[in-house]
DNA sequence: GTTGAAATCGTCTAAGG
DNA sequence: CCTTAGACGATTTCAAC
């Protein structure tokens, strides 16, 4: 395991979410680091898993799926078969989350129209109990990820769930 | 306004969203089409807002935030400060949407431990009533957006709210 | 981590179909 | 609207300090 993250490497993280595209000569002048050791830091960013890729930012409205929902789907546990079969059958979740709590499943979806929102309720409700919930606007996503204050960062050495079982992996 | 995305353009898209630092060179041939062909593309993509930026994918769970969670917020019109306040006073809220209904809005925010994630909760309580969810896991997210439905676009065309109003706008 | 230089790669322009 | 070819510019990378 890698040790901790310092200033520069949040400020490169920073950076780097803010425009994906920089150079390694950019990204250095913006963190005071000359060109090689940005990239000996970044190349070690990626290899931890902390960068885990880049990729470019789809304003999902003007690509013609304007409509956003939040789904909580409660399904039986031998019948959630979002797990499996999401890829290919639900290409309108972009998200699944696994909540505490009643097994509950949270998902995320886009559409192009309320029919088609609509139908992708119908097909999501037959694999159980349905809550939905639209999206009237989005003040802002995909905020950069910034470092945390110290007191709380103290608390990433606790025992066991916040390492092993990795709780929100890519 | 420009004319609707072809079926060159999603695949442009779906590859760029995969890794956004592909140059145009290798772009192109992922798409059948030469490098000045595809640079237009995307430079029209990008004027078209489709493609609103690049940006590195940080695993969050790496970078010393293993916790998310989402966080319902009702709040009187007046007191509603998140909108303005929350790049400075709330940087652990990456996101923040409208919902329909009861004037909600829709947190997801990100700590680094349990204490963290209380002392968010403690400090977002003060601008309303909420109502926390913890997620477990996360399947996937930033799922690729991909090209609806034939059907389903057809949609595109009705009327105003669609269009006008951008209801999940960057 | 820095500096400097060489090699590589990508981008851009132009001409042509 | 796309393709090919060439020149320019930039970035990456390696070496040495």
């Amino acid at each position: 395991m890698s040790r901790s993250l310092d200033g520069t490497d949040w400020r490169i993280l920073s950076e780097l979410q803010e425009d994906g595209r920089l150079s390694f000569n950019q990204l250095g002048r913006k963190v005071n680091l000359s060109a090689p050791a940005t990239a000996d830091r970044v190349r070690r960013l990626e290899e931890a898993g902390v960068i885990a890729g880049y990729q470019a930012r789809i304003d999902a409205a003007h690509a013609g799926l304007p409509l956003t929902a939040f789904v909580k789907l409660r399904c039986s546990p031998g019948r959630c078969l979002l797990r499996t079969t999401a890829s290919d059958e639900f290409p309108e979740v972009v998200e699944i989350h696994k909540l505490s709590g009643s097994s509950c499943t949270l998902l995320r979806v886009r559409a192009a129209s309320m029919p088609h929102l609509e139908e992708i309720f119908e097909r999501i409700g037959r694999h159980g109990e349905i809550d939905t919930q639209i999206v009237l606007s989005t003040q802002y996503e995909g905020r950069p990820v910034t470092e945390p204050p110290t007191e709380n960062r103290s608390a990433e050495r606790s025992p066991g769930w916040s390492r092993g079982t990795r709780p929100d992996g890519a």
